[in-house]
DNA sequence: CTTATATTTGTAAATTTAGCCAATTATGCA
DNA sequence: TGCATAATTGGCTAAATTTACAAATATAAG
């Protein structure tokens, strides 16, 4: 991998490591069902510290997956780029054909 | 987030995770682009340590993303999960409004 | 059986990431 | 101005990740 491509690959690998955090994910997640929510609200949801939350939402909107806007005292975080959310359908694939072949693999035993 | 939701993420988060590294990705482009490819050759290609890419390539098939099979003393490794070549059209268009938006933002300052 | 090649695994050091608490900043309101 | 709420940032520790080197394993060939 020469410096160009490898630089390359470390831009997209930076975007898809804001995905790779179930905290995160759940973040996107609530707000692609939900739109824009305050961190108050999200860090309610999630159940850690807000400045763990917020630490996390501040991941996200460097990768440009959600953004930010102020409303008076609150912070609204609103998904930014919707296309994250076809990650999760490829990855219920991958976990539906774990389960699906070890459930094959379980039954040669017999 | 109770245990069950958190177990959920955690299950998905890891799969993300598998591909959240430069060297990953790029092992994973390869092997869409090239078909099965032996530990050698792709070691070759990304000219770290064959022990680190073999541990790479351990990331990914855990993951259920690559699959692996023995050809006499070489193993060959071929995607198993075609979907996450979708990531990569995301990331790319995330990168696409980064840099335009950036660009709008430079124009205003003048 | 011995050797050579391909790959994986053990181990340890360096780096990165996650999480919490405390302190700081930003805003609205009395 | 002073207080209250929301959010971010600094600082620290614990945990996870990455990586190379050395050692072990697996297979084919002689």
């Amino acid at each position: 991998m020469n410096p160009k491509i490898r630089a390359q690959f470390e831009a997209r690998a930076k975007i898809i490591k804001a995905m790779a955090h179930p905290t995160r994910l759940f973040l996107v997640d609530h707000l692609a069902q939900n739109g824009p929510r305050c961190v108050c609200e999200l860090t309610e949801m999630v159940g850690d510290d807000m400045s763990t939350v917020s630490r996390h939402l501040s991941v996200l909107k460097q990768a440009g997956i959600v953004e930010d806007e102020r409303h008076g005292t609150e912070i609204h975080y609103s998904l930014r780029m919707k296309c994250v959310l076809n990650f999760f359908n490829c990855v219920e694939a991958v976990l539906e054909r774990d389960v699906r072949e070890r459930m094959k693999l379980a039954g040669c035993g017999r």
